[in-house]
DNA sequence: TGTGTCAACATGTATATACATAATGGACAA
DNA sequence: TTGTCCATTATGTATATACATGTTGACACA
């Protein structure tokens, strides 16, 4: 009852352990305590502490070896969570107005070009969409999109002036992989046109490409203007806690 | 025995499930088969089922209500995990041989402009170094960094000619935790210098804060050359699958 | 009709137990 | 000395069981 921190015996156990380890009292190599130890000296059963290890395990924290034991290991990347919102909820969260313009709406088949993009067999239907979002009046980010109109036919329906395509798609293609390449360039004349910037003014480019169960779904390249962009990436040793 | 996957109950049962919310069958929303019910359609306890609802709520692809049951969750924000690995092993796998020259090292107090990179109180002892990452002949990187001379003395001794501090900090801290920013900026006259590039060169700036549990570590700003690198970073639904 | 109480229900956590599996290290034989 | 085999050991997985906890909804009562 000291200061009644509620907690279950699992996070007790798991919080000291982490605790050990991310101050270093145990450092990269160390061999933790065996199971039945571990059991032993927190008055627990082997079940939870094996439950215990087998998540810090999970978050990489520790290394298991049969016979051998448990050892904490060693940070071999830095492996950071990247949390990607949608361009409304950031523009929002920096309290400014949200809005959106479809520039540019066509659709075509698939050619040679689109391959490096959209990993999909040629003179397949393609929807390529360009629209700019709006923070306050000014330009916030470029969005140029290929949509994959076999995986997503309902989406030829829809024509995109009002619903933005990062948004209308998540609703209809939920926990789809994806993969973000995330680089840097000098704004070419179409961009710097779109964007309201001089030619040449560095730009965060992040390419995202998705794919669901059924193939490829979408490419997008998101260009900001660089100065007014940063993407935040955090790593907690042992995860969400 | 059809394709013979060795694969143990639990996992069988994820991925099973995983499936059917990945695909889209059970939509975001979707209410899954109770505890009891995942246990008989699969023919084992309700602890097996219990442990793997618990893996995919942690994993956010499913939420749980209690009486209510487990619902597909909503795909809030696109978490993708970045993986930054340390600037050698990032040259040796593009098969370029690494080399790495230290450019300045200075001991100094912390003043007032150090709080934005490493909230630290004034007049504490800092490592302030600058050095410059070569893949082959050419300049790959600049790394520009502060090093908290109260949570790391020993960094004191080193003289950072030999082992690039990144790679010496991991192992006398492992286990820190981080926030990195990404940006991009046109090269300054000093950036432009040290990596040989022209000066308003688009450049992909990440910085890194590290923490121990004994307060902040290091800062480090790593300047790239815009059109040599890019960041991947992948989400794949359920995790590390 | 509105409201309070309580039983039923689904998940949360923990235990004791059992057997499988992989790796270590020593016994033992060549 | 060297190589093979096997018991030991620690983890991996799964079961049955128990009780706690938070919610829902039905039912009784005002």
């Amino acid at each position: 009852m000291t200061t009644a921190k509620e907690a279950t015996l699992h996070q007790r156990i798991l919080s000291d352990l982490e605790g050990k380890i991310v101050s270093g009292e145990w450092p990269p190599g160390h061999r933790l305590p065996f199971e039945v130890d571990l059991a032993a000296q927190h008055g627990c059963s082997r079940m939870t502490a094996n439950k215990v290890l087998t998540q810090l395990a999970r978050s990489g924290l520790i290394e298991r070896r049969r016979k051998s034991g448990s050892f904490v290991a060693q940070p071999a990347a830095q492996a950071a969570v990247l949390e990607i919102h949608d361009i409304e909820t950031e523009v929002r969260s920096l309290r400014l107005a949200y809005s959106f313009r479809l520039a540019s709406r066509m659709v075509r088949n698939a050619g040679p070009a689109d391959r490096i993009h959209l990993d999909l067999p040629e003179s397949r239907p393609l929807l390529d969409l360009t629209c700019i979002h709006n923070a306050g009046d000014r330009p916030f980010c470029l969005e140029q999109r290929l949509i994959n109109l076999s995986a997503v036919p309902e989406a030829d329906g829809e024509d995109f002036s009002r619903v933005a395509p990062g948004a209308w798609l998540i609703s209809r293609v939920p926990w789809s992989a994806a993969e973000h390449r995330i680089s840097s360039v000098s704004a070419g004349a179409d961009a710097a046109a779109a964007l309201e910037i001089p030619r040449h003014t560095a730009c965060l480019i992040i390419e995202r490409r998705t794919w669901s169960s059924s193939g490829p779904v979408t490419f997008v390249r998101f260009t900001y203007p660089g100065d007014r962009h940063m993407l935040i990436a955090r790593f907690t040793p042992g995860g969400e806690n």
